[in-house]
DNA sequence: ATATCTCTTAGACTGCGTCTAACTATCTAC
DNA sequence: GTAGATAGTTAGACGCAGTCTAAGAGATAT
């Protein structure tokens, strides 16, 4: 995606296109790696050292509130960022520490028992095995 | 547990039962907290001063090669150890942000298409709603 | 008793996440 | 157009989780 195509994007979005967002974007929009903010951050700060860590820590939480970035939460304190915000699942590669992406039709989830005093709005799933080379 | 009884169980499982192993396994074989082995580590410290970062992660792993605990690896980098694991899913409240225990039993999952390059071993399901007071 | 093997230590290092106080840029009201 | 308010960014400190290494202490075997 080249630099005005991303500032049309933060703008149709309501985000206001900073130099240090339209980067960001740059990178995490495009890439298939599903990186942990931290990792955004190192990477973004190579062509773009005046980054700063918190910068890109919100700027990615407000990607996810806009609608343009999807979070994983990984464990309570871990998570990764998906560009591919239609709705699928994921497959870590625990040998690798791999993340892939799996098509939603791949499975279904069936609510068995009944949750009362739950109310699901959403439901990912999280695979978790080695790949077979 | 008292000590002679931890020091039974590791001898019955060719541990040998040193000063620190015994604080540990103290600890972590009777606790419901699921903790993480830095978690394990600073609450042994409290009452044993004695024991290093490096000896409660290698006990820990020797513990669970010999079959005393089970390691939940949540993310890469992100380990939990449990004396008696019983699988289950997680319900993560997006009012409160707190994270609840959902009964294995409350859903079911089933891959239908075939992720031939895929060993899975685990599917850990997220629910993401709120709480019904 | 000595040589070997096992166990433990302190501390350095990396990765990830959060927070704060201060600074700069942009927008809005007048 | 300037002043004040709001939005955005910065460096750095802190905490938690995990890994590694060099060195030494302790147990075991012969």
């Amino acid at each position: 995606m080249d630099h005005p195509a991303v500032v049309r994007l933060l703008e149709a979005h309501a985000i206001r296109p900073s130099a240090q967002r339209v980067a960001i974007a740059g990178y995490v929009l495009a890439t298939a790696e599903h990186p942990s903010a931290d990792q955004v951050w190192r990477r973004v700060k190579l062509e773009f050292p005046m980054v700063s860590r918190a910068t890109a820590y919100n700027t990615l939480k407000l990607f996810v509130e806009k609608g343009l970035l999807r979070e994983l939460v990984l464990a309570p304190g871990y998570a990764v960022y998906d560009p591919n915000t239609a709705p699928h699942h994921h497959f870590l590669d625990e040998d690798r520490g791999s993340i892939h992406d799996v098509p939603w039709s791949a499975l279904t989830v069936d609510l068995v028992g009944d949750l009362p005093d739950l109310e699901v709005r959403n439901v990912s799933v999280v695979l978790r095995g080695r790949r077979r080379s």
